[in-house]
DNA sequence: GTGCTAAGAGTTTTT
DNA sequence: CTCTTAGCAC
């Protein structure tokens, strides 16, 4: 197999080293996806084995598409194989099997973040407990770190007995969850846990699932946390086939339960593993690489390692220390504009990061006022628009009329008469024979406290609905979107709008059409459970298209795993990066050091770091130090202008 | 039941 | 500072 002439010793000892626990250390920019590529590759072609035993796993979905098509560039098609996220993965899985757990049916809808704070809003509201004593985010969070832990409301409950805040905590959980199932959903978490749970107790489906997965590859390992960790230790337990690759100095999504300690403690865990580093850098100039490596080795919690290049030594690190955000702004701008008119080099080989959204809005203003067309990923969430998320709550009531929450965002848009009174008394009802609010509709003429106004409303809506749903069992995702908006006057009512909002509006409801018919284009023969699926588990990152002639900026964490021949890292400040948030605890700065780890080997060629004396943000000024990241880099890897 | 205004709360990172 | 929510008047 000639391709393998392209690796050096240690990735070529990767790829060969096919059966049994394997450890890939990868260090930024070590040629970590080619490694994974031509493993796949040497497996099917080399080693026989079929593609429909190979499961790999990325962390989002421009990552395994982007496998998907080197796999396909070395073996021609990859048919069969399951290259996807974790929760894409199981999602899958559960639309196969989850009616076996008994609680939720095959049509079950997935929670985003904004259902899940409407669900405990809901859950705070009938347990009398106010968003005071108890946050909704800050619920929202407890209850995802008990769920990334395996952990369900009764060992919640049981562990914290003593704890009186926490035992209210395990109410709202329990009746969190008692909601989910009512509404036939599932959330982030759940969607895992349910496969972990699915697995455990059905023994058949768990060796269906071990016998077919016969070589499991887990990329971003560092990033797993508990409950990914178990799903992977079922699955792999048996033929122990397991080659995970990761990073421990790039792990930065501890927040979100990810624990570093699943890459650390794999040799314990699966005994006899074999142990591979990757750290020639192919990516970036010495220079970056000595800044890297002097910032990270301040770090405590890490496997040594030292990444080294056969590249040139390259320019030296440009710092800029601003007068304000403006400036610095402003002086990112001028720079790219020299550089493009000095160097002929193209607006989109320049990324600019940041550690919070908020830095993105300066930085947009001054890409405006110096005509430069640009792109940012995250931010504004547009499956999180108002507009959007009230056709997406159409299509989900449509799949699954047991979803409450959906149906009560929609059931008035556009106005109905149908307002509190009406809901409240649909609700009791509802609740009275415990069945859904859709059902309730339906026997509408038993409630006398509905007004006829209100029940005049409903009939419309129940007869729009079932025509829709009518129309969904036939026709395209496009069709049935096409005809939500022409049946229920949606588009019709922003279009006599004659105000600047209702027009954007209008436009990003025609914007989700084409994505529904660009979803069509590429999958053939999907149906709306899987654009509802698709839409749910995108994240900001898997929006942005490549080879666009547009300056890039985005937040440290979304750039992982993405390189740019220029990047600068703004807001170099304490407080703001490292983030106010880290000082309290050890390992949290530790973290932040590994983004800035992260956001400096995302760099090719040249490196530019910016700090402002003076910062507005959130409405306040605020003058800060600049960052001891900056201070950790050797002098003379620096040039301040 | 609808629509407006005023006051209040929350701002790290996200599958 | 901006977005959301609650309360009030029609």
């Amino acid at each position: 197999m000639n391709y393998l002439e392209n690796l050096n010793k240690e990735q070529k000892e990767a790829v060969l080293y096919t059966e049994g626990p394997l450890l890939i250390f990868a260090g930024a920019g070590s040629g970590k996806t080619r490694v994974l590529t031509y493993r796949v590759a040497y497996l099917i072609e080399e080693k026989g084995v079929y593609p429909t035993n190979i499961l790999a796993i990325t962390f989002t979905n421009k990552a395994a598409n982007e496998m998907k098509e080197r796999v396909g560039g070395l073996i021609g098609n990859t048919e069969g194989m399951w290259i996807s996220t974790f929760h894409s993965a199981c999602v899958r899985i559960l639309r196969q099997n989850i009616e076996s757990l008994k609680d939720f049916k095959k049509n079950f809808v997935i929670f985003d973040t904004k259902d899940q704070e409407t669900l405990i809003k809901e859950c705070l509201k009938e347990l009398n407990l106010n968003d005071k004593n108890f946050p909704i985010r800050g619920v929202a969070t407890e209850i995802s770190r008990a769920k990334d832990m395996l952990i369900g409301p009764d060992k919640y409950y049981d562990r914290n007995m003593h704890d009186i805040r926490k035992r209210k905590l395990a109410d709202i959980y329990s009746l969190y969850q008692k909601k989910l199932q009512k509404n036939n959903a599932l959330d982030f978490d759940d969607i895992l846990n349910k496969t972990v749970e699915l697995l455990e107790q059905n023994p058949d489906v768990l060796q269906y699932y071990r016998n077919k997965f016969r070589y499991i590859l887990v990329d971003e390992y560092q990033d797993t946390n508990f409950s990914q960790y178990t799903l992977i230790r079922l699955l792999a337990g048996e033929h122990k086939n397991l080659c995970v690759v990761g990073d421990d100095d790039q792990s930065i999504y501890s927040w979100r339960g990810a624990d570093i300690g699943n890459i650390l403690n794999f040799e314990k865990d699966f005994p006899g593993a074999k142990v591979i580093k990757l750290e020639q850098n192919y990516r970036s100039t010495q220079v970056i690489l000595d800044a890297a490596n002097s910032v990270i080795k301040n770090n405590f919690a890490r496997k040594s390692k030292k990444l080294w290049t056969q590249k040139s030594t390259g320019r030296l690190i440009i710092y800029h220390y601003a007068v304000d955000e403006r400036e610095e702004a402003d002086f990112i701008m001028n720079e790219v504009e020299r550089v493009i008119a000095e160097e002929r080099r193209d607006l989109g080989d320049f990324a600019i990061l940041y550690r919070t959204n908020a830095q993105s809005r300066v930085l947009e203003e001054a890409c405006m006022s110096h005509g430069l067309p640009y792109r940012i990923v995250g931010g504004f969430k547009f499956y999180e628009r108002k507009e959007v998320k009230d056709i997406v709550s159409y299509l989900r009531v449509i799949q699954n009329p047991d979803e409450d929450l959906s149906l009560k965002r929609i059931i008035n848009i556009p106005k109905r008469g149908i307002g509190n009174a009406a809901l409240d008394a649909l609700t009791q009802y509802a609740a009275s024979k415990a069945d859904s609010l859709f059902s309730a509709l339906l026997e509408v003429d038993n409630i006398s406290r509905v007004s006829p106004k209100a029940k005049k409303g409903i009939k419309e809506f129940v007869s729009i609905m079932s025509e829709l749903m009518g129309i969904a069992e036939t026709e395209k995702v496009s069709k049935l979107v096409k005809e939500v908006l022409e049946r229920t006057g949606y588009l019709d009512e922003l279009e006599k709008g004659e105000d600047e909002e209702s027009r954007t509006r209008a436009e990003n409801i025609k914007e989700l059409l084409s994505a529904t018919f660009e979803f069509e284009a590429l999958n053939e023969n999907a149906l709306l459970p899987d654009f509802l699926e698709q839409i749910a588990l995108m994240s900001d990152i898997d929006t942005l298209e490549e080879g666009k002639s547009a300056l890039v900026m985005m937040t440290l964490h979304s750039a992982k795993g993405l390189e740019y021949p220029f990047v600068f890292i703004s807001g170099m400040e304490e407080g703001v990066f490292p983030s106010q948030r880290s000082y309290f605890e050890a390992n949290q700065m530790e973290e932040e050091r590994r983004l800035m780890y992260v956001g400096i080997t995302r760099a090719m060629e040249r490196l530019y770091l910016t700090a402002a004396f003076e910062r507005t943000l959130y409405g306040s000024t605020t003058y800060n130090t600049v960052s001891q990241f900056i201070r950790e880099i050797p002098k003379e890897l620096l040039i301040k202008v």
